[in-house]
DNA sequence: AATTGAACTTATTGTACAATTGTTCAATTT
DNA sequence: AAATTGAACAATTGTACAATAAGTTCAATT
């Protein structure tokens, strides 16, 4: 069924765009049925209810930007490397997305640190799970050394919201930019089993 | 005037309770003025309006705060020390001070990752003070090494406020605790010019 | 200087109704 | 059978205005 597929994209692209020039309260069914040229009773063949066409649009493109990560890590051997990779490229992505950014703005609970309020679960488990295994070849590598690899990884997460919730709303790049380089050179660092020399 | 002083520590003292027990809005002015055995209209003596009781009330509370801390952190010589007392000082005052926490549940937006929505920037910005000048003191005495002190105190007090959301948040006390001694352990280790083992 | 209490102003709540938008579904087309 | 339509229906939001409650001011008083 990958006409069915090609279908979602193009409804989940549209909606996207709809959503981030408009937000949520201000985009109709109607404007998604019309810039998918149906009509609005037929939207509600491919989704529930409008709500539950803005999670699916919205977690449609998490796992496209997760795919973006998950690609520029694997092109990397290294678990250091493999860090620093995830970072940029998570960062690097939501820079360049100008829609999902807009929709960031408009809808700034997307990315919560209150783990009960989190609306897209799955998503954030598998984001999770992408730092886990870094840390994990890393101490199987005997690069990194930690003493609770779970916890790490919990904060590391975190570290990684609090930081999306800054992009979105950061004035000046270049301040940005500082601190995700001294937050890096921090965290790279104290994962580390020894302080080497850092290779840029 | 140190009986006005005595006002005032008192008018703070019942506004927090009030505003812990009831939120913003279901606390009048005349709960407060009740409180204290005086007239709403008088407590127009002592503070503009509502919100800026509000304010001043919260503003007192996050001072006493950092009073404590930084108590904390002067008991200590050694710079790594310092950083831990002073995240520890922070984590256990708000653990215990059951009023400031429900006001922070009522009214989650008092800690901000956005500098620019920022209601209480100069509590805040003595806080981002205590750390710089530990990061400075460690630099001075060649036990941490960075590059970029300010980018980094920026990322620590960010860290700091991304616990202090997670903290009036956070379910299970024991996850909270492992997380926050991985960021610790990870901060620290980031910190320090070379790794040596870590001294409980 | 600190406080009162009444007068005054501003904000909130409730209600009723109109307009808009979201949702369902039997009928129709592909 | 899967996809789509359009009209009927339900839910939500917006508006207007009255009633109420809460916030604020200030001349008089302690």
């Amino acid at each position: 069924m990958a006409i069915k597929e090609e279908k979602y994209q193009q409804l989940f692209k549209e909606s996207l765009g709809l959503f981030a020039v408009f937000g949520y309260k201000k985009t109709t069914i109607e404007d998604v049925a019309a810039k998918l040229g149906m009509t609005k009773g037929n939207l509600y063949f491919y989704v529930k209810n409008k709500r539950d066409l803005y999670q699916k649009t919205i977690h449609w493109a998490l796992i496209k930007w997760q795919a973006h990560v998950i690609k520029a890590v694997d092109k990397e051997t290294c678990p250091r490397k493999k860090f620093m990779a995830m970072a940029r490229a998570a960062m690097s992505y939501i820079d360049t997305n100008k829609s999902l950014r807009k929709i960031l703005i408009h809808d700034p609970e997307i990315f919560t640190l209150d783990r009960e309020k989190d609306r897209f679960p799955e998503a954030n488990q598998a984001a999770r799970e992408v730092i886990r295994s870094i840390i994990d070849q890393g101490i199987a590598e005997k690069i990194f050394s930690i003493t609770d690899v779970c916890a790490t990884t919990e904060y590391l997460f975190s570290v990684y919201m609090m930081f999306l919730i800054k992009t979105y709303v950061f004035l000046d790049p270049t301040a940005f930019q500082q601190m995700f380089d001294a937050a890096l050179q921090l965290n790279l660092r104290g994962l580390m089993h020894n302080n080497s020399p850092s290779t840029p």
